[in-house]
DNA sequence: ATTAGCACTTAACCACTGAGAGTGCTAAAC
DNA sequence: GTTTAGCACTCTCAGTGGTTAAGTGCTAAT
């Protein structure tokens, strides 16, 4: 990164911060004043005019005052997180009480986690559950259902009851699922829905094992029971971004309405950032989705040791208070963390 | 209802219809030409001042045309409905497809079917799963989870599987939870979810049934269990209806996303609709949320008999293409009826 | 009862203007 | 050598006025 002197820095964070209050392009006059450099607008306008050819400032137009690059939003985030100045604030106890409440229904618990984020930030509030890829399989139910129908309830650790309905073409009696349910508890308890996916290719590839009836059909059973895909997105706040001066553009308002209806592509994203500690920031440019390029993203995964149990966050215009987002995001994250971990 | 002339209808139709076309007020020289009236525009000029008068069109500034008000809709609507305009047009059977593969998992389903609506309609597609007071119990399974947690897992006749985490206080055993299941299966089981909590209601205040421990027991679990409040609710399309020009309007914007965030409020009205038979339409200013009386809403219930198990419908603005809207409504609601019905 | 003709109203578009904000550059001051 | 005052320059923005086009309501003729 280039190495800028102290001054310069200082004139850069003050334009970013400028900015981030005030959703007008800053000028020399307005830096010089607000903050005491004692210097003149003519020397700020000259760093400025430096930063600018450096790449971490912009002006709309010549006669207007200057606008951070994600470049500079990145410098100033960078800063922030060197000296953890989101830390220095109180955690948002209060606020949590409600969330308490939904300890048991991780799905209600995710959900309004969004809107908890999205009322404190005035920005999107997002948040996965865990992808069931990493969670482990606590205990495994098989019930009859109707006719050739089966329901397989599967209790994972973090709470997260899954049920599926499975058809299996022929009637089976609910002694023999509780056979079926007893060997898979057995052979796969512990283990994670990924692990178990293996094994269940594995096993089904031996062939002696292919000749008992009821395990062949118990790892048919499996096979259709594991495969989720992926965590639920839970987005929420659209009409709290709206009232953002960063809004009143239709064209932007679309490409974040079709961001976040694509599910799918956030999901993904998240999921990479999920192996990742702490808090994660990505702005604008940097993201990968085309749609998101004009916005950014702070996200905290939060974790069980190295495994991933879920992921919150916000999404909101590059022109984000990024401290007061990772701020909550922080927090929010290791709130649930700690709560997931009392069970 | 005002009685109008046959070619005063004719008239008001041309209108509404052409505007349902065109997002431009309409003008007496565009209504004389597209349609053969063989009547001059000055003609129809004073018919559409008179139209005006009765309230059914309105001018938005002197020198602009006619653009329908809420009441022309609504005269234009009832019109399309006894004439069953609707019912002329082949089924969607190929675009239902898709979701006859989901049937085993009605959330799945409807959060689906919300989808296809709205890529078929380019309005918002909205569903609402059956809510639980008319959902009966087939079967309650009561699981032990950890410690003094336990899971009841409750199988509506639905293919809906609702799970709830409930803490009891003090551990028990699986062997009694059993025997709680088989006792509330024996008395619970084939009613709905209503006349259930009335029931536990009615049986705690009986004091010698107190007196039996697992029969408290089983009481305060139902308690608990049973108290789901509604359906839950999906929408989707936002991004369709954006691409509208009855959505260059920020202010509308707002209007619509706050009105599909209170879910809630929506839930209720959907609920009140839930009992009535066939499409309903609410056209703007008729419906009793402020934030939709710039919005159209056309819903259908999925009836078993007289029982509601869900509702599927789209929201869109006033000047919607009502014919194309009942039409996907009805065809949708009546595919999905057919679908839980086959059950 | 219908229609042609016409005067009237209004929004939309365009070009123009002046004010205001902020810049970059140069030359003077520290 | 760095900082600053001064000034000419650029560009947006809000407001103005004039023109156009669309559509009306009214009146008088058909």
């Amino acid at each position: 990164m280039t190495m800028l002197d102290e001054r310069t820095k200082k004139i850069l964070y003050a334009v970013v911060e400028n900015y981030i209050n005030f959703p007008d392009p800053v000028g020399s006059r307005t830096v010089a004043k607000s903050y005491s450099f004692g210097l003149s607008p003519a020397t700020i306008r000259n760093v400025m005019a430096d930063l600018e050819e450096m790449g971490f400032l912009l002006q709309p137009h010549t006669s207007a005052g200057r606008v951070p690059t994600d470049m500079g939003y990145r410098f100033y985030v960078e800063s922030l997180v060197a000296e953890s100045a989101f830390l220095h604030k109180e955690p948002l106890r209060e606020l949590y009480k409600r969330l308490e409440t939904l300890r048991d229904n991780i799905d209600i618990l995710f959900s309004e986690t969004t809107k908890t984020i999205s009322t404190l930030s005035h920005y999107l509030g997002i948040a996965m559950s865990p992808k069931p890829e990493v969670t482990t399989l606590k205990k495994i139910e098989i019930l009859k259902y109707k006719d050739d129908k089966i329901a397989a309830i599967l209790f994972t650790d973090k709470g997260m009851i899954k049920n599926k309905v499975i058809s299996l073409g022929a009637e089976i009696t609910q002694k023999d699922l509780n056979r079926i349910a007893g060997y898979l508890n057995s052979e796969f308890s512990g283990h994670t829905f990924d692990e178990i996916r293996q094994k269940v290719v594995q096993e089904m590839s031996k062939e002696k094992i292919m000749c008992d009836r009821l395990i062949s059909r118990a790892l048919k059973i499996c096979q259709e029971a594991f495969c989720f895909l992926y965590g639920d997105l839970f987005v929420s706040g659209l009409s709290e971004v709206l009232d953002l001066p960063d809004f009143t553009d239709l064209k932007k308002i679309k490409e974040l309405s079709r961001a976040i209806e694509d599910k799918h592509t956030i999901i993904k994203l998240l999921d990479k950032l999920s192996e990742l500690d702490g808090v994660q920031i990505i702005i604008g440019s940097e993201n990968s989705m085309d749609e998101m390029k004009k916005f950014s993203i702070v996200v905290s995964a939060c974790k069980e040791g190295d495994r991933p149990i879920g992921v919150v966050g916000i999404i909101g215009p590059t022109r984000m208070n990024y401290s007061k987002a990772i701020y909550i995001v922080d927090n929010t994250a290791k709130f649930i963390t700690r709560m997931l971990a009392e069970r």
